[in-house]
DNA sequence: AACGAAACCTGCGCGC
DNA sequence: TGCGCGCAGGTTTCGT
């Protein structure tokens, strides 16, 4: 589900929701998840927190919880929140429950399984990894940056949109939007790209990125809405999903191609290789 | 240094 | 209707 947009987006709407209120229990009921600690290590240390803030890095949402807790939270494919009565029936691709004192609680679904919860101090939060890999974010990049990492390696173009020790943020939605917006194809050499197009990349992040904040995120295969989740950046995707259609520029054919082992959508036309 | 493939999981859509 | 295959908004690991 979620790239920086779609973390955004779940990030805002859980502080309108859960913000203030205490941990009275915790049951997991996937272990796997769990990263660096043992499930009752992990129940222990939350229960009785209270919920102080929730931020995000990248694709990382992170909850600070009273008395120097941090969890970390990553949705990878297909993970969500929602927010329920206690009472509520525990559904079936439910793994984590937050009960809060309340009488609410936060449920982490994840149909794939491959979402993770890490807890971490407030001196380790951002030194050590995940978060202290990650690389500029990407709606706050610029050209020096871009061009400082581009111009001393060979890669294609969309590899290293997706590499988030570079740019921190981007998925396989977005990287393509980003390519289309720059009049770059996916596949070029990012070593040959010249001051304008690290210009040019720069820009279309920060365009496509803060446009997709803006429309709540992209919704597209979904099968059920998560919390706060029901954006509508769909309706303003270019290339996307648009295989067979007619590139808005140029009116050329969209074509799909393989790129980075990722479903690539390109206007071949308006995105040629240079070198 | 960089690439591809596989692994972690489950469900859906497609062609036969 | 049923089956097998490919595909899915992510990341890590391992072999070349």
């Amino acid at each position: 589900m979620p790239e920086l947009p779609e973390v955004e987006t779940v990030r805002q709407t859980l502080r309108r929701n859960i913000l203030g209120k205490t941990v009275s229990s915790v049951t997991v009921l996937y272990e796997r998840m769990i990263v660096g600690s043992n499930k009752e290590e992990f129940v222990k240390r939350i229960v009785g927190k209270k919920i102080i803030e929730i931020g995000r890095m990248g694709k990382y949402l992170f909850f600070e919880l009273s008395d120097d807790t941090y969890l970390i939270s990553h949705l990878r494919m297909e993970g969500k929140y929602f927010i329920k009565p206690k009472i509520d029936e525990i559904s079936k691709h439910e793994h984590i429950i937050f009960e809060f004192s309340d009488g609410v609680s936060l449920r982490y679904a994840d149909v794939r399984k491959f979402g993770t919860m890490e807890l971490k101090t407030k001196e380790e939060l951002f030194t050590t990894h995940p978060l202290s890999s990650l690389g500029m974010e990407a709606n706050m990049l610029t050209k020096e940056y871009l061009k400082e990492k581009m111009q001393s390696r060979h890669r294609d173009l969309k590899a290293f949109l997706l590499d988030q020790t570079m740019i921190a943020g981007i998925g396989n939605i977005y990287a393509d939007e980003i390519c289309y917006l720059s009049n770059l194809h996916p596949k070029q050499d990012i070593f040959y790209l010249t001051d304008v197009d690290c210009e040019m990349s720069a820009n279309s992040a920060k365009v496509v990125i803060d446009n997709a904040i803006l429309a709540g995120g992209t919704t597209i295969r979904s099968y059920t809405s998560s919390l706060g989740v029901t954006g509508l950046f769909q309706l303003q995707l270019n290339v996307h999903t648009k295989k067979g259609e007619a590139c808005g520029k140029c009116g050329n054919t969209i074509v799909k191609l393989r790129v980075s082992g990722r479903g690539t959508y390109v206007c071949e036309n308006c995105q040629k290789i240079k070198n």
